[in-house]
DNA sequence: CATGCAGTCTAGACTAGTTCTAAACTGGGA
DNA sequence: TCCCAGTTTAGAACTAGTCTAGACTGCATG
């Protein structure tokens, strides 16, 4: 908990006790959960915690660089706390997210788009469970 | 415009008015539009045309196949008259979503995602002009 | 021509994700 | 103790999308 209290102020986010509590599960979740869900589970420890201040802390979150926002559901932004470059595979049946390691697929001169400079690129899969 | 009656016909879709002025706008447009600017567009040619006829409509549209929809934008569906497998780039400043061919990009073995079957994917790429 | 009927369209209510607002709270300095 | 900046809160507001209930359309039948 003192290293969460200390990886906020080292990104400048004041350390409040709903900061924290956001912070200690949207860091180590390995889903991919909207900010209902983690509205949810901050809830079951901080009762009082408002929806506003779950949003405003993920989105700070995001501003710092310590988690990533991602448009892979419809209807809902998820959060996702590995922002080292990674794909994703969605589960067509359960609509799971579930992360692909960077060299697990091979994406070859990306680079080719003609009149654009790539910055980035993911893969988004879909499939189902063998 | 008779073509497109045809078209809607063999889709065993029923050729309104309003249906054939959403179908005319999404499957010639080379963007990707909400459902929003579809309305606007519809709008202008048939200035009665209801929000809910145009959601059904495109709805309609990509259960029969005729066009995909597509989260590539945070908030919003977007709709895409091209149906066969093709690449996105979206231009970090403006957020227009460009097309990219399938053979622009290659992308080897994705099928090797550990437990899962991949029945689909496609790259999402960000960049801007150069 | 009158009636009926299935399918469609419309306005507006409703739901859900997200942001905004304004007031209350908190916790270190003067 | 008082102040103040920053934070939290409840709820309003906004937006994308769906649903509902009634009106409309146009063909089929008598
Ligand atoms: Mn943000
Ligand atoms: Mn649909
Ligand atoms: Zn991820
Ligand atoms: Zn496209």
């Amino acid at each position: 908990m003192n290293a969460l209290i200390d990886i906020l102020r080292k990104n400048g986010i004041q350390p409040t006790p709903q900061r924290l509590e956001v912070a200690k599960f949207v860091l180590a979740t390995q889903s991919h959960p909207t900010a209902d869900q983690v509205l949810k589970e901050v809830l079951k420890r901080c009762p009082t915690v408002s929806r506003a201040t779950v949003y405003n802390t993920l989105n700070l979150l995001v501003d710092k660089g310590l988690i990533a926002s991602r448009t892979l559901k419809e209807g809902a932004v998820v959060f996702d706390p590995r922002t080292q470059r990674h794909h994703h595979l969605i589960d067509t049946e359960t609509g799971i997210i579930h992360d692909i390691p960077w060299e697990s697929v091979d994406v070859r001169e990306p680079e080719i788009c003609e009149g654009f400079e790539v910055e980035d690129y993911h893969v988004v899969l879909r499939g189902r469970k063998k």
